[in-house]
DNA sequence: TAAAAATTTTAGACAAAGCTAAATCTTTCA
DNA sequence: TGAAAGATTTAGCTTTGTCTAAAATTTTTA
């Protein structure tokens, strides 16, 4: 049985380490979590003797393959109820992220699954991100990240990975949201900017940090 | 802001004093919320600094306007859930309960609003009682006990009071349920039992016990 | 009505989870 | 390479909420 803070630790060591394969640090985890490294350290020494996470002092952590399962099914319980709330209830994007933080920690199997059932076993939540499974799998798909797209060939929008609203402002102004049509025109291999298309739009141009942040499924051929 | 606990305390102590209005003592909550006397004269203290209840040492305490108000609203979110639960996520009476004592401690109200909306704004839950509205009053309807419907009226069953599955499973075995219509034909001072006829059952006989339990709505006229 | 029984409160401990300040490692870079 | 600088850990304290055992109070009953 985990509790709230432990739970609210396995999310974050998650979400941390998916920048990269490197340990975790407590000072990154005190920061995700609006904590001190102090009280990190404390927590880290607990999961770790519960074998949830890895720990060596002084040089960081990493979850171990059940801390990991753990917090896929923490994940899957947040997206599951993001989406709830945005397809039945009215929420937006921006009420919704609050909500959900609570209701992840309703601990209840029958419920999670009944809920995934209500959905129609959704793979996707309403920011684009990947539900993980009932087992705590990720169910990997086509979706690739703009920046891999040939020339010539069409795409759809399937994730946003920068969920900030500067992010978001922009891509309302240039009319992209998710499974928006985009067509690649042209690449500027000089600052790595592409031309795109969208229909019944003008064309316009794509900086790369842009393009690091749309992830896309190709149409199908 | 309330915490868990003390969510739990202002729910226990209103639930016990609808049975009557005496004081409610440190033992009868300690039962309730199966714990210690002890634990709850230190909180029943914090709650006493916060004017949520009213407490005399060794005379009981009893729910402060704005104690009983709180009550109301975690009860409104409980039944709010139970309704969601076994209406659109398929769960039984059974299953429900466990899910909504943590549904309820979920801090939003936007999410109870939409939630409500969404339900239709039912007035009872699917135990048949009635769902504080979002002020936290209790919309009062023309329900009684069945010990009080006079001979020869009809009358529907809206409440079952004991929600034991002992009497759940009673209530099955004669064909009761929630808007059963009975009919009175005949009462027994001698042990206050009383025949009731079913419609396309034969006649059957129901215990005080019983009929205290079953709560109804006189046919309209 | 006074002693016994029951209930309630207090006192002292404990666990979870957080914090600050001080001590201890690592890393950096002059 | 050997101080500084930076990061991490430890030590000690705080709050919430619980418990047991002992003390205080109320209720029961003989």
């Amino acid at each position: 049985m985990e509790t709230h803070a432990e739970e609210d630790y396995l999310k974050a060591i998650y979400s941390i380490s998916e920048n990269g394969p490197a340990a975790v640090s407590t000072k990154e985890v005190a920061e995700y979590i609006n904590s001190k490294p102090s009280s990190v350290t404390d927590m880290i020494q607990r999961l770790s003797a519960k074998k949830l996470v890895d720990y060596k002092k002084y040089k960081g952590f990493t979850l171990t393959k059940k801390g990991k399962e753990k917090a896929l099914l923490i994940i899957r319980k947040h997206r599951l109820w993001e989406l709830f709330l945005v397809e039945h209830l009215n929420f937006s994007w921006s009420e919704v992220h609050e909500v959900a933080e609570q209701l992840e920690h309703v601990s209840s199997p029958l419920l999670v699954n009944r809920l995934d059932a209500f959905l129609n076993y959704p793979v996707r939540d309403p920011h684009g991100d990947i539900i993980p499974d009932i087992n705590g799998n990720l169910r990997d798909d086509d979706t690739i990240v703009l920046t891999e797209v040939p020339n010539k060939k069409t795409c759809f929008v399937t994730w946003i990975k920068d969920s900030s609203s500067e992010f978001l402002t922009y891509l309302d102004q240039v009319n992209i949201g998710l499974d928006t049509e985009i067509k690649i025109l042209e690449s500027y291999p000089y600052d790595r900017s592409i031309k795109v298309k969208i229909p019944r739009k003008s064309a316009i141009t794509l900086s790369e940090k842009v393009c690091k942040n749309l992830y896309v499924r190709l149409n199908e051929n």
